[in-house]
DNA sequence: GCAGGTTGCGCAAACGTTTACTTGCGCTCT
DNA sequence: AGAGCGCAAGTAAACGTTTGCGCAACCTGC
């Protein structure tokens, strides 16, 4: 006789339905439909299978049971870049509703490479999944239909092609801008400059106009140069924190398109010794975790990360579970909001007055880049 | 004749290999070859199956794949948070690779939450991954012999049960934590604190241990009050860093287990006017993308991440694809080295001076924190 | 010219589920 | 009391692949 074990242990396979099947002395039709729970299984048999269920210490096979259901249970999370801060906490709203609700999710970032995009969407169409949240700030066109042809529900942030399954969240970005620009003017701040993110991606288009009508509505025309295109990281802030030093005349308030550009401002404007709020005032936009802890907290605008999650989830799954989606469904809201930290501030020249600084004299002359020369220091 | 247009249209059904096979004049079996690049198959009929693939933007079923192969081609990352911005740049490094490999990962983040952690590996298990990267530095020991009895491959940080299928990715601390503490000492800094990060975390004992042999070898005894426990958040390094400044005396220098505690540390300083590095000095742990552009730019520890990710990728394939990994594999080194910024500089004292600041006078009264008024210097 | 080898394709059996359909049973209604 | 009906459980056919096995066809050597 040979020594192997094979005859006693023929093969080291994972437990399939039949063995529950077999252990509960029931078809396995039966432990299906229990594990399913349809209510037509009796209690008692139920019980049984239950039973040994948790004595084998057995678990469905997903992959067979999406290949015959035609259903996955995986949602994709289409990102951009998984460093932005503000990816992950959304993420983390997602994971954790799509896994109240028995999904899971597949994360695919983009790192806005074009050709990585592509893959992104080809991994996700191969594994099947149901849905497909895109929140990265942008996409090519091409994609999106090789998406919506393949009927893949999708819900998107903003920009919102019309077919059959695409729900849209529709952030309300002027509320809080608008708020934002408020606060400001009502600092009596007039001088004030704009870091957007890129314009290509329509998020950053809307934050822009919403800034630029409300500075309108506030009877404040927009000056050219204090428009700047950033590209949403630290560093994009900091380059164009100096940009805006190199100007004749800083202005009094920066607004930005979103925090990493915000506090990329901050620091480099601490490098050059610019005080924030004292000599310029800085917002952000998303109000990250961190937007509390830079120094001075970051006066921002706030945006639900998981209000934006969980609308999406929604979104995904009233269409997959096809109660046609009503319109409002369509077409969710979210709202933004100021909240004012301490980034925030008087302009300089108004205050003066009222400050215990050395007063400037009457040039208007204002501080400016460590290249030119005048420095402070930080008190 | 019913108009219904189900005759024409019976089923709206994704493509099958049975289209392509049928498309390319072949059997199916030789389309499943040429996709899997078995190297039997006719260059000419390849040529056709391939053309039929393009044509019909055909694409194959995963789940069908892995249910007859047994392949699922995921690799579970298990992470204890992703909003800690260490794990977003581990995952990116994991992904890269991963992506390049044919492989899709499926993330989990436990938060730290133990029941959160038992669902997790659930839904590890019941996806098929075919190998976990556990990157949550610290697993309870139960879910690891869940993973274990179902032998599925499993990479570790430090701690390695060995077992058969498990790898241990050996972080050498020392290394870096050395050059940390011989950096601190050629500063002439005696007391140096050091806050942890969570101590039942094996990778925070470890750190822990490294910087206090490492103190030994400099010839300083660790204080006891100087060894605080953090959880490797922002707001714990802000905790820790209050704490050492209610000590009758603040220490010269701290050493953070992790950049998010050192960046807290940082925050709470600054927020009590104690000037960093003049003041005291700070060292960080990990260097995150963020360390470069706190203010001051932080003195760190680098771990690279995307060499984890590698390391950590290449030990589970090379388990998946049983070619018997080597002892070597098995338990990869990770080194760690010091990155100087700006964040450690001598200890206040001593350079008074040399410093062409105001010279202070005979008082050796310095920063204090708002709080309390006791405040000493050294020397 | 024929036996034996080699090479490359196709047939069909898995993989572990769900689910339409069937079967058997007990109840009710006439 | 018998026919019909509802209900619950079981049988078997999918789902879209991979892959062992058989079998043609073609080559080679004598």
């Amino acid at each position: 006789m040979t020594t192997r074990p094979r005859p006693t242990q023929p093969k080291k396979k994972r437990l399939d339905i039949r063995d529950v099947a077999r252990h509960a002395n029931v078809s396995i039709a039966t432990v299906s439909r229990t594990i399913n729970r349809i209510p037509t299984v009796d209690k008692e048999l139920a019980k049984r299978v239950w039973k040994a269920i948790e004595g084998l210490n057995y678990y469905p096979n997903t992959q067979a049971r999406a290949l015959v259901s035609g259903r996955s249970r995986i949602f994709g999370l289409l990102i951009s870049e998984i460093t932005n801060p503000f990816f992950p906490e959304l993420i983390q709203g997602f994971e954790t509703v799509a896994v109240e609700n028995g999904y899971d999710i597949m994360i695919s970032s983009t790192n806005h490479d074009v050709a990585r995009m592509q893959t992104c969407v080809r991994r996700l169409l191969e594994r099947n999944v149901e849905g497909v949240a895109v929140m990265t700030f942008g996409i090519e066109a091409p994609l999106l239909d090789e998406l919506a042809s393949r009927n893949v529900p999708l819900v998107f942030i903003d920009v919102g092609p019309a077919n059959p399954h695409v729900s849209t969240l529709a952030v309300n970005y002027l509320e809080g801008i608008r708020e934002g620009v408020q606060h400001l003017a009502a600092l009596t701040h007039r001088d004030i400059a704009f870091v957007s993110g890129p314009l290509v991606q329509s998020s950053c288009q809307r934050r822009k106009e919403a800034f630029l009508s409300s500075l309108e509505e506030v009877g404040i025309v927009p000056q050219p140069e204090l428009l700047l295109e950033g590209d949403h990281t630290l560093e994009g802030g900091m380059r164009a924190a100096e940009l805006l030093m190199k100007l004749k005349q800083l202005p009094t308030a920066v607004m930005c398109s979103n925090d990493m550009t915000a506090i990329g401002v901050l620091r480099t404007f601490a490098n050059a010794g610019i005080r924030v709020p004292a000599d310029v005032s800085v917002i952000g936009f998303d109000d990250i975790h961190l937007a509390e802890f830079v120094y001075p907290p970051l006066t921002t605008v706030h945006m639900s990360r998981t209000a934006i999650a969980r609308a999406a989830f929604e979104a995904l799954r009233a269409d997959v579970e096809n109660r046609e989606p009503t319109s409002q469904e369509r077409a969710r809201a979210i709202g933004t909001k100021l909240t004012v930290r301490q980034s925030t501030g008087f302009p300089r020249g108004t205050m003066e007055n009222l400050k215990p600084r050395e007063s400037s004299s009457a040039s208007p002359s204002r501080v400016r880049s460590p290249a030119s020369g005048v420095k402070r220091s930080r008190d």
